[in-house]
DNA sequence: CACACGATTTGATATAGATCAAATGATTTG
DNA sequence: CAAATCATTTGATCTATATCAAATCGTGTG
């Protein structure tokens, strides 16, 4: 798959771009490959770069009270960022990593919004998935209130199906909101 | 205050705008009042307008499970929405109410849209807003996974210092995801 | 101004999930 | 390929908050 074709993917997914625009988009995109493992943002940086992934899978990640806790996974076709320091202007609480061998697009935040100057739809492309993230996130706060420890994860089965295959359970475990014990209670109750 | 110095606070909070654009802006806008306890916007309803508090407060709730579950509060110069069905085609599962009397200005989505067809600097404003909301969820989720019901508590005074003398406990409870009873036990170790 | 009804507090008990500890299972590497 | 390390499960106990029930406080209305 090359640049062109993902760049038309998202295009349609979230809003048209024109001919001009994905090109010049085009130029300013970077492939990224990172080993399973890799940390490729570290917590404390200014980093304004975003990643979609072609191949592979990531997760942002931040430590409270000394614990690893993952707030975003994301697998092929899916965005990730600094959350905080893309659209703030503070320091990323947040690591990123690589969570298999993965291939990444990464553009920066400025070279979108210089292009956004002049090409008014990739601003409503940026408005459009902003607020994907945000209606994302209405909802996990929901799950987070309502949802036992059982119900949440199969919800996160129904959204990721092949996650188990792929993400050690620790991780699954910090991002619903619950200890690897009470997680693996839950899935020997499921099955 | 006119609907003149309302656009202008606006877009100097979040991105600005052309007179032109502000003038077509303020075309669109419609006061409205509210009564106290008055709902505006109903489950089910597929509404897209966004409301902006002149003066008073609002609530977005939803029930779960025959409970009231107040998911937003607005007060002044704070806008509200019915989210999901603002955002995408949904009907609304949340309720508006005015939680004291209220005046607020009123637009519709569409009307948005139109004008940032010629304008695209409110497109960046909207982005703007939404952004500002993402941010703030993404706050709230770890909020609600790290903190004490005690914890929980302290941050919504120090964010309205306000709140407890304009809305009613339940609601500030329900929204912190708390049972009223635990917020009176919280509120008594506090002072 | 008193009654009534809604808001808030207080008390007793129950429970989901956390914590601490250890055993077992799986996978990487020298 | 075996030791070492990491991932997952299992068990026993603890705790914050929920739940259920009832008492008090406050205030709007007739």
């Amino acid at each position: 798959m090359g640049l062109t074709e993902i760049v038309e993917s998202i295009q349609i997914k979230y809003a048209s771009l024109s001919t001009d625009c994905i090109n010049e988009l085009i130029g300013q995109l970077q492939i990224r490959s990172f080993a399973k493992n890799e940390i490729f943002v570290k917590e404390g940086q200014f980093s304004k770069k975003a990643y979609f992934i072609i191949t592979g899978s990531a997760r942002a990640y931040y430590y409270k009270n000394d614990k690893d806790v993952t707030d975003w996974f994301a697998f092929e076709s899916e965005f990730i960022c600094p959350i905080v320091s893309f659209f703030s202007d503070k320091p990323s609480p947040h690591y990123i990593q690589a969570l298999e061998d993965s291939t990444l697009v990464e553009i920066s935040k400025e070279a979108i919004d210089k292009l956004a100057k002049t090409h008014c739809e990739l601003e409503s492309l940026m408005k459009a998935i902003v607020t994907e993230t945000m209606l994302k996130q209405q909802k996990r706060i929901s799950s987070i209130l309502f949802y036992s420890a059982e119900d949440k994860y199969k919800q996160l089965l129904e959204e990721y199906p092949t996650i188990l295959s792929r993400i050690p359970l620790t991780h699954i475990a910090s991002h619903l909101g619950m200890t690897l014990e009470t997680l693996s209670r839950v899935r020997k109750v499921q099955n």
